[in-house]
DNA sequence: CATGGTTCTGTAAGCGCTTACATTCTCATA
DNA sequence: TATGAGAATGTAAGCGCTTACAGAACCATG
């Protein structure tokens, strides 16, 4: 069944059906009823492809992510599609794993599936945003590129990214005003969020006449286990620290496990902090200190910004969100 | 730039351009080069709405589930997608929240966007397959429907499931075996594995000469605190119990936070066995025994069948995969 | 060299929709 | 009643591809 049914059984041509499937509002309002109403008898659904191929669009959005199963990736990735479908939008999911060259291959992908815009979602992408960005600049020019949690300053590209600085610098400051002095900085990696991440820890500590000391910053695959064991390694070495911050909840969670395999009392003995809250910080005992990264906000923000660029208002080329410190029990010193 | 182009600058009509696309063996092995290298060097790249409509199809897989941030749906979610670019198909991605009046809605749009199959994720489902099922039974007849924890008898639909029965039926048969007699069930909802999952634990139970008691069988939101809280609550009913079985690691996450709160020694007093084995199970402190429903397995199983569909291969309607016991510290009573 | 079977290539008719442009209708106004 | 602007509708030409069918080229055979 097509447009030509519809018109027929309707008594118009399917140019005025095709106005009605569209909103155009050079329509009689009589038409448009009994235009309607045919195509509800009919159970009539307009072809995609068809469309797709006389507009141009198919109103679809490619979100672009290294893991999807990363909890908080998963949470961006379904608030970013329940916000994108709000607004009418389908979602394209392309996970490129770990590997960077797929994630161009992706890219080039996705933009010839003819989507209307492109997310990367995470700050996975640092590799392809900062080096060899010559594509994703290229491929600006032609539709809109969403960075979630990363930057890259060019036309047609748009980013919404946390205030990771000023979080982990408020962080560390709190550690550092409650006494602590060998704080532990572990990190996945030296993502656009990573750097500004270690930037606020560094900085706290310079601020507060505390010196910047290599041996306490350390990259740790983002894993319970390798944490764990990172730590030990690191006691075992005779480091000395009474505070664990990190860039990523697992992480956290690992210095919990070696606290209790060590018997280090928490956060009395040893202060940890998480980052992005995720359910990770609920489920160890003591529950851990993190950062609420604003997930929701963040993807909120992206798809609003999305839509601005579709309608071709004004907007702004990065839009920073506020992570809110969330006090649990490994820094709870009142106790 | 369209096909037109290429077949000007390769001396060849748009026939045999297309042909060379659609990997038709009736091109020279000539022409076939002069064509890809024309393509290359104009970097052409197929329009895929005018292909959608020639071919009647563009390669797109809907996928639906309820909450793509659940750790579970989320691994699932990845690995469906990995699954399925790894065989030329994309993913349409399309999370309905809990409303059930959405699963209707949203999976009639996937089925105008025209997608070759639908896959349902995760057994939240149940009230759309056992009920009001009609209209997947009526789309089945048009694309293949797979659903992955879930079942439902009709043509067209395919499921892969876990064996959950006999899971949770072994998981209980050792807690008896190790001498616990009050065993605690907690269930999220009761999904197709959901009640598969408990008929495994009362069945456990009466093959060993134990009661199967009403009161030792609880609903529970999928909550940490929540179920914490209820624990809480039904130990100052005065119940008593050595065990508890839930049909997912936050339910036994929210256990292990009673068992702290009250001072309860795992496993010692208290026995823990969560269901999925994510990595909330591997959080807490002891480490939860937890079943491996084999994620990956399910959805590498669920794309192959779904490729033997399109290949008109013979297809079984139900495959079942094996979960796995995973023993941590939460069973381990040999410490 | 004619013949017929293959193999390869081209022509042209869709696929179902959008939309510029042309046409018809409506109706207030002169 | 004639008139013309504006609203409503129709006609037809794409959009870029696939593919049935026709036709050309090639080649081994009698």
């Amino acid at each position: 069944m097509n447009i030509y049914d519809v018109s027929r059984r309707a008594g118009v041509s399917i140019a005025t059906v095709s106005r009605v499937l569209n909103g155009n509002p050079n329509v009689s309002e009589k038409t448009r009823t009994k235009v309607l109403t045919v195509m509800d008898e009919l159970g009539y659904t307009p072809n995609v492809f068809a469309r797709g191929l006389g507009l141009g669009t198919m109103k679809t959005i490619g979100i672009m992510c290294s893991d999807s199963s990363d909890p908080y990736l998963a949470n961006a990735i379904y608030h970013l599609e329940r916000q994108l479908r709000s607004h009418g939008y389908d979602s394209l999911l392309c996970c490129t794993g770990p590997s960077l060259e797929n994630k161009r291959i992706y890219f080039e992908l996705l933009l010839s599936k003819r989507v209307d815009a492109v997310i990367l979602a995470g700050s996975k992408f640092v590799e392809l945003i900062d080096k060899n960005n010559d594509y994703l600049i290229e491929a600006a020019k032609e539709i809109p590129i969403m960075l979630v949690n990363g930057f890259l300053d060019a036309p047609g590209i748009y980013s919404t990214v946390c205030n990771d600085y000023q979080a982990m610098y408020g962080a560390a400051s709190l550690l550092i005003g409650s006494g602590r002095r060998n704080i532990l900085y572990l990190y996945t990696s030296h993502s656009y969020s990573g750097l500004n991440k270690v930037e606020g820890y560094k900085n706290a500590l310079t601020d507060h006449n505390l010196p910047v000391r290599r041996e306490y910053i350390h990259q740790c695959p983002k894993d319970l286990t390798e944490s764990r064991k990172l730590l030990e390694k690191l006691d075992g070495l005779g480091l000395k620290f009474d505070a664990v911050m990190t860039s990523d909840d697992s992480l956290a969670v690992g210095a919990v496990k070696y606290a209790h395999k060590k018997n280090i009392r928490l956060p009395q003995q040893l202060a940890v902090i998480g980052y992005n809250n995720s359910i990770l910080s609920y489920c160890t005992n003591p529950e851990i200190s993190s950062i609420d990264t604003k997930v929701e906000q963040l993807c909120t923000t992206t798809v609003d910004t999305l839509m601005r660029v579709f309608d071709g208002g004004s907007v702004t080329a990065k839009t920073v969100i506020s992570a809110e410190f969330i006090q649990k029990q490994t820094t709870n010193f009142s106790i």
